[in-house]
RNA sequence: GCACCCGUAGCUCAGCUGGAUAGAGCGCUGCCCUCCGAAGGCAGAGGUCAGAGGUUCGAAUCCUCUCGGGUGCGCCA
């Protein structure tokens, strides 16, 4: 239920009726939309400039005969032309407070489920290298990729969150050393300084220990592959139970971990990445042949050789890409091709990937891979987030990969919580970079968004428990709020917050197509501080106030609207991944 | 050298996919609690939308170039 899209599909049938604009005009770019300055009306359209040019008109006087048109419309109370030719529309206090009834029943369902009609999209977002736990680095991917899932989902898709665990590459050998080294520690060896290639992060030995509860010292006898293979799927496991726990304290839940490891994995003598290879060689996508040389500096142990090959330029990347390292074992993008087929056999329609700034480069060529798999039957969007600084009292946190001294994503959130690390990472847009700023995001003032809008939706329920006390013979169930009299909100700054949340689905709808989960976060912060507003009003004006004692119905008319608007400011909340608290404490 | 992203108030950022006089917060100035949560609200000052061309009824938004900042650039994951 969208009214934007109402009134412009109204507008469009009278349209059709006007004279003088041509029967095949496009109407495609006649839109409505609420208007900057709300003092020119409730909604506003460009019908008439976008149509003042096939129609032979000038756009003032197109408007005008449209605006004679809409006059008679009984949702509409007055119609005005203004500026260069737009149609400004007052609707009537019924109108409002009639589709402010819908608000009520739908509650938190409001404005779902408009746009997806169920298609099937798969978001892949963290996939963090199962080598270790999440830094703060991880935080922005992991937050902006669950909320914008949240909101594909809410708008009617279905959703499919996604992890790949890369499990396959040299990096997991690494990690087996490593573990294996603390290993022998357990058992007692004295060990000294890490060697550096090896990871020296404390957190490697609780696994180790893990593996001296279970299999005593007997892992040293085993044959060197044997213990190897023991050590990557007990380290691997290990890994991602500690950044599933990582992932649960930010309220991020993927439904498939996929692990890059099966797509090497032989079935009937073949992984998927050979059967991917052959299919693709027949379609022409795969040859052998020379790369030429890399622009700029070239590497020392550059050579030239050939190798084997996806073309990749045939559809939109800037060089060709090799699959077949010169050992012979497959590229990280030979997994990624076979991959992205996996996703595409599993019957989606869209895949969304969200990396961080550094993976730009790598954009080009996931779009090839989609065009040469999947043609026009899916469709491969990226998201790119840029990077985050933090900062504690306006000064950078310095931190160092090599000494092991980054911060993690555990020490962030449990310093500001996960509300606030939620809300401020979708508090921009993500291809801006983003300051994080610890002082700030903890503290309780409206300088912090998060806190502004939790606190809007306490407010609303802090008024139902005050009626509950001043007024204990009210009745304020649900269902006495649902037939409630709505007719008697007559007042600007009530009808002017129920034309707020009549921005709600048309907001989600823009965010789901735009893959724009940020505009969440700032369409909350607007509706809690038109609440805020309103509710000062009623310190000047005492019969503004939501509880009036001499005044039951009206009263509950209030209570009414104050639930729908913590409804929405709930739903949103809700695809944020932020608590919608009704106290504060 | 090439590709992608960014440049909007003193600071941090929005700007609804091309609309009306470019908006918030912080900071600054002055106000509002015997009253539903002042953890809030109101008012004021503050702009060459990096710069130059172009497209059209209309540009912060789209195209081209320049300047400035970031990120990448064969077999790493």
């Amino acid at each position: 239920m969208n009214i934007y899209q109402e009134f412009t599909d109204k507008i469009k049938k009278i349209l059709q009726n006007v004279e003088k604009i041509p029967e095949d005009a496009d109407l495609s770019r006649v839109s409505v939309e609420p208007p900057r300055d709300p003092s020119h009306g409730d909604l506003a359209t460009n019908a008439a400039m976008v149509l003042a040019k096939p129609a032979g008109l000038n756009p003032r006087e197109l408007a005008q005969s449209i605006a004679n048109q809409l006059e008679s419309d009984p949702d509409i109370e007055s119609v005005s032309v203004a500026g260069p030719g737009f149609i400004n529309l007052r609707l009537t206090p019924k109108f409002w407070t009639d589709h402010l009834k819908i608000i009520v029943e739908q509650g938190k369902n409001y404005g779902a489920g408009l746009v997806g009609e169920d298609m099937k999209v798969n978001v892949e977002y963290v996939s963090a290298n199962p080598t270790g736990p999440m830094h703060v680095g991880h935080c922005r991917g992991a937050v902006v990729g669950d909320a914008l899932a949240n909101l594909l989902q809410f708008a009617g898709y279905d959703v499919t969150k996604e992890y790949v665990i890369n499990d396959a590459g040299v990096q997991i050998d690494v990690l087996a050393k490593s573990v294996f080294l603390r290993y022998r520690q357990a058992l007692g060896e004295e060990i000294g300084e890490i060697p550096s290639g090896l990871y020296p992060g404390e957190y490697l030995i609780a696994p180790a220990e893990a593996l001296v509860a279970e299999f005593g010292n007997k892992l040293l006898e085993l044959p060197e592959e044997e213990c190897m293979q023991i050590l990557r799927d007990r380290s691997v496991d290990a890994m991602m139970d500690m950044i599933r726990s990582d992932l649960e304290l930010l309220n991020v839940h993927h439904d498939v971990f996929f692990s890059e490891r099966t797509l090497h994995e032989k079935k009937d003598g073949k992984s998927a990445i050979d059967r991917m290879l052959e299919t693709m060689r027949e379609r022409g996508f795969v040859y052998d042949g020379h790369l030429p040389p890399p622009k700029g500096e070239v590497p020392e142990d550059w050579e030239d050789r050939e190798q084997t090959l996806f073309r990749s330029t045939e559809v939109g990347d800037d060089m060709d890409r090799p699959l077949v390292k010169s050992d012979g074992s497959y590229t990280y993008f030979a997994a990624d091709v076979a991959y992205f087929q996996d996703k595409f056999m599993r019957g989606f329609k869209r895949m969304v990937f969200v990396l961080g700034a550094d993976h730009g480069g790598y954009v080009k060529r996931l779009k090839a891979v989609a065009n040469a798999i999947a043609g026009d039957k899916a469709e491969l969007d990226v998201l790119l987030c840029q990077l985050v600084k933090l900062f504690r009292d306006g000064e950078p946190v310095r931190m160092s990969k090599r000494a092991g001294e980054f911060v993690t994503l555990r020490e962030v959130v449990e310093e500001v919580g996960r509300d606030a690390v939620r809300f401020m990472m979708l508090y921009r847009k993500p291809e801006a970079p983003l300051d994080f700023d610890f002082a700030k995001v903890t503290e309780q003032t409206k300088d912090n968004p998060v806190f502004y809008v939790q606190y809007a939706h306490a407010r609303t329920y802090s008024v139902f428990r005050q009626a509950a006390q001043e007024m204990p013979d009210l009745d304020i169930t649900d269902s006495a709020l649902l037939s409630a009299d709505l007719s008697l909100l007559v007042d600007e700054g009530e009808l002017a917050l129920i034309a707020k949340m009549t921005e709600f689905p048309r907001m989600i709808e823009q965010a789901a197509r735009a893959d724009e989960p940020h505009r969440v976060a700032f369409y909350l912060y607007e509706l809690a501080s038109d609440l805020h507003q309103h509710w000062n009003r009623g310190k000047e004006l005492p019969e503004l106030r939501f509880i009036n004692q001499e005044n039951a119905k009206l009263t509950i008319a209030r209570l009414a609207m104050l639930r729908a608007i913590s409804c929405v400011l709930s739903a949103g909340l809700g695809i944020v991944g932020a608590n919608a608290p009704e106290e504060m404490r």
